[in-house]
DNA sequence: GAGAAAACCGATAGACAATCGGTTTTATGT
DNA sequence: ACATAAAACCGATTGTCTATCGGTTTTCTC
């Protein structure tokens, strides 16, 4: 899967400002692209379709929302591009790392370790009461 | 930029065999596709003009290698398909994490502490002794 | 039910991967 | 040097997918 410039767009605006129908997807677009209002809504279309979007018809309009947050579409897309050169068992964000670690500054190797150190408590508390994971 | 299905499959092989013309690569992807000698050719060509291989003539034919290892294709993908998503000073990876962690074992945090350990090393030593980075 | 608002349909253009057939170039042995 | 075979190169085609809209149909709402 992959996501043009537009569908892209449309998702950072909807991750600001959830519930938006069409017109106003096109209105807060228009400074930065002139896109025709069908264009927006083939987009919104496409990104429904792809199951990226949820909607809810109110009144006229249908209203959409993000079906998937900012972070869990990026690992996605990581997923589905990097999808042939991992292996199984082989987390791609792993493997991906021994080439960008290099590139990381003592706050984002902080922010990683937090990010490890929450992650081997949930391992342990799964470990030690079942497999359910804790809402 | 986005790899297709027969690119990437000619990488892996180049990975794995550097230096190899297209006939050696066609023979190696016969048993999994059945393309012609001329696609392997076109898709070898795609792949040295977007500057993934490097090739050199060897009597007739051209050797090809790959010019980036699996590793830092991957960061590079990553890029590509995160890149309107990050804001400067955030990392891709780093911020992808927050999503995917709970889907990593035991193995693969301690896998990842370490690329961590090691980076706060580099990050060390260039503080102490300028920025070049050592060979 | 009329009228307006929005969705839906279909068509087109532009990229790009994959696919090959056919032609030109080129290396090499005699 | 030149004939020949091998490989590169060129061009055309197909298929997929985003972006782009105009025009038609559906559907609320008053």
């Amino acid at each position: 899967m992959f996501l043009g410039e537009l569908e892209r767009q449309v998702l950072q605006y909807l991750w600001a400002s959830p519930d938006a129908d069409v017109k106003q997807v096109h209105a807060a677009l228009a400074p930065h692209r002139e896109s025709s209002l069908n264009t927006v809504q083939s987009a919104l279309e496409r990104l429904f379709k792809k199951g990226l979007l949820s909607r809810d018809k109110k009144g006229h309009a249908y209203l959409y929302r993000a079906k998937i947050d900012r972070e869990h579409l990026i690992a996605k897309l990581i997923d589905s591009v990097t999808g042939d050169f991992i292996g199984q068992g082989e987390n791609s964000l792993v493997a991906a790392f021994s080439s960008v670690s290099n590139e990381l500054d003592e706050a984002q190797l902080d922010q990683l370790e937090q990010l490890i150190e929450v992650q081997r408590q949930q391992l342990q508390k799964s470990k030690n009461n079942g497999n359910y994971s804790a809402s």
